[in-house]
DNA sequence: TCACGGAATATTTTT
DNA sequence: TATTCCGTGA
């Protein structure tokens, strides 16, 4: 047996990354370039820490997605023992939901509260907006998803909604009262109807710390070690929570490197990280600059990439693993031949050894995939992808998901809408109509039994009154209310959608995940918070083992990732960066930022990819050159190919 | 009031 | 290109 109770930390770690791990009391920043082993050293201290006798619960360890904070649980329990498993681990968003969950009572919330997603949000916003009259014929009013993103952008940089619009949507300035109002009902409502949205758990766990002292002590006293991932891209309130969770025993540690930044989009502050050791006296700064993961020609390439940028904060990445060649641009004529181009060196790589699970094809969105997508399957190429949409955004999830909701919390208006227009002959106003009338019952999901209804869908209420009085959450399994909603809504789903039996497979994998959750609250806030993040849900994509699956990613998902050879393609100016950036400084400066991220996953072989030819409906105009970032490095940097 | 079809229009990234 | 919006006919 391997004595496991001591870590020959010193053999294994270089110096800085020993000197972070062996850290003990007090602010610590460490700078991790890509690749410099962030994440081992986050392991290794979660390990050292247990070894050397801290609580195990009293560790919180806030990572960018669940999925994160997992595997580096696991493998500080593969290094250590199982005692490492206790450490508390998860997204901010999970953190705020379990804390809330606990105690938003002190806050006036009902601590049943729903979370309501981006969708939802929308959908809310566009009842909303209906029933205000607000921008009604009016096609310069703001869509919903426009209002959508205004709210959320205020939470998220700490502006008022007028600061925004005036900011960011100046065109929309004439509406600026009716945007505001309409902002002033959408807190209400969710205020009324226990919903929370995304923000509002940051915003109301902040609320929480600062205004409930007794709560915030308790808080702080159960976490005495706080380590974050990924800093770069926490906003305001991230670091505002962060700050008073620390506020008596300061011990925090923040992991991050500027130049990854990459969300500013949903307002992450870069100056986080920048003014970290100004909010902290007594940081101790750690650089990790040695790069363990590509090749020198790739870093070469990456370290040129940002070298343009205009915000550098200097890092120069170094290896001593080398290689052959640079990185290649190839140049194909269309979009079709580049998946060809794609697809035939994959190819080629699996002949040479290298395993599926070990290449990568990163892309700028999601859609930029399908034309790949497509070929991949005609070749029987079995792959995974990442980002864009998502297998929790179909339709026929969200149904199925609108049953439970409303199972859950019947104030729920989004899934009751949802529930009721999927009935025939029932659109919007019967909808409203119909809800409106159940409320005024006020029995619930029992209520809708008690109303009266037109006699067209008379019959078609009754069905739905006995399903809801078939479920019940008490004491029926989560899995077993999704079998009695199937039985309902299948029916349903080959009324509406020609392309049913798709759908019906994805709904029966809904129900595998079901039975995971023994309870109906935690499998709907892990929907909600951290759904799977794949276009077909991972664990039952195709039944093959794990190594024999390519993945298609986007970028923003791959971060923090690493494979032997990656593909970034539609490396097209215009499309990468996307044509929406290139008039505004910072935004652009965040698409160089995006590329370092995608060519730094790279180990061996990096391969860019561009269509010659693509005609722009938006601009008018052609798209014919590469990304404007790679456009004036040198050949020997980045060698140049052209396929046709 | 609903459902359907044609026209306009906006087009990323994610918790 | 795909969604969303609007107007029309049922």
């Amino acid at each position: 047996m391997i004595d496991k109770s001591t870590i020959p930390f010193a053999d294994v770690l270089n110096e800085p990354q020993l000197e972070a791990v062996s850290f003990d009391d007090g602010p610590l920043l460490v700078i991790a370039g890509a690749g410099s082993g962030k994440t081992r050293t986050l392991t290794y201290r979660v390990a050292r820490m247990v070894q050397d006798g801290i609580p195990p619960a009293s560790i919180l360890l806030l990572t960018f997605t669940r999925r994160a904070s997992f595997e580096m649980l696991r493998r500080a329990s593969d290094l250590l023992d199982h005692r490492c498993e206790q450490v508390s681990g998860g997204t901010f968003h999970s953190f705020a939901n379990a804390v809330l969950r606990r105690y938003a009572t002190y806050l006036g919330l009902d601590n049943a509260f729903t979370i309501i997603d981006r969708a939802d949000m929308e959908h809310l916003i566009g009842i909303l907006k209906k029933e205000s009259g607000a921008g009604a014929k009016d096609r310069t009013f703001p869509k919903n998803r426009t209002l959508a993103s205004i709210f959320s952008a205020s939470v998220n940089k700490v502006l008022t909604v007028d600061d925004i619009v005036f900011e960011d949507y100046p065109h929309m300035h004439l509406h600026m009262d009716t945007i505001a109002s309409l902002h002033t009902d959408y807190q209400n409502y969710k205020q009324g109807h226990s919903l929370l949205d995304y923000d509002d758990l940051l915003i109301y766990l902040s609320r929480l710390l600062e205004e409930v002292e007794s709560v915030r002590e308790r808080v702080e006293s159960t976490y005495r070690y706080i380590m974050v991932d990924e800093y770069q891209d926490t906003n305001q309130i991230q670091a505002n929570i962060l700050y008073l969770l620390t506020r008596q025993h300061q011990n925090i540690m923040v992991v991050g490197d500027d130049s990854q930044s990459i969300y500013a989009f949903r307002g992450a502050a870069v100056e986080n990280i920048l003014s970290f050791p100004n909010q902290y006296a007594n940081t101790t700064i750690i650089r990790l600059e040695q790069n363990y993961r590509s090749v020198q020609p790739v870093l070469t390439l990456a370290n040129a990439i940002i070298d343009t940028a205009v915000n550098k904060y200097t890092k120069t990445l170094f290896s001593t693993k080398t290689g052959d060649a640079p990185p290649v641009l190839v140049r194909t004529t269309n979009e079709n031949n580049q998946s060809r181009f794609v697809l035939d060196k994959i190819k080629e790589l699996s002949l040479k050894g290298v395993r599926l699970n070990q290449i990568a094809v990163l892309f700028r969105a999601g859609f930029h995939a399908f034309d790949l997508e497509i070929e991949l399957s005609r070749e029987a190429l079995p792959f995974i992808k990442v980002g864009g949409f998502k297998f929790m955004d179909s339709a026929h999830i969200k149904d199925v998901l609108a049953y439970l909701k409303v199972c859950y919390n019947s104030e729920d208006t989004i899934s009751w809408y949802r529930i009721l227009l999927l009935l025939d002959r029932v659109g919007p106003k019967s909808a409203r109509d119909i809800f409106q009338a159940i409320q005024t019952h006020g029995m619930g999901v029992q209520g809708l039994s008690a109303i009266k209804i037109p006699d067209r869908i008379a019959k078609q209420i009754g069905e739905l009154a006995t399903l809801f009085n078939s479920l019940h959450p008490e004491d029926m399994s989560v899995a077993g209310l999704g079998e009695t909603i199937l039985s309902y809504y299948l029916p349903v789903l080959k009324n509406k959608y020609d392309d049913h039996p798709k759908r019906a497979r994805d709904l029966e994998q809904l129900v595998s995940i079901m039975e995971r959750y023994t309870n109906l609250e935690s499998f709907l806030t892990d929907m909600a918070i951290e759904p799977p993040n794949t276009a077909v849900d991972e664990t039952f994509a195709v039944a093959l083992p794990d190594d024999q699956r390519l993945t298609l990613s986007t970028i923003h998902s791959a971060k923090g990732l690493e494979w032997h050879s990656v593909f970034i393609i539609w490396a097209l100016d215009g499309r990468f960066p996307s044509a929406r950036a290139i008039n505004k400084p910072e935004d652009l400066e965040e698409e160089l930022r995006l590329l370092y991220v995608a060519a730094t996953r790279a180990e061996q072989n990096l391969f860019i990819t561009y269509p010659g030819q693509l005609f722009d409906r938006i601009s008018g105009s052609f798209l014919n050159r590469p990304c404007r970032f790679l456009d004036s490095i040198s050949a020997d940097v980045l060698a140049r190919e052209v396929v046709y």
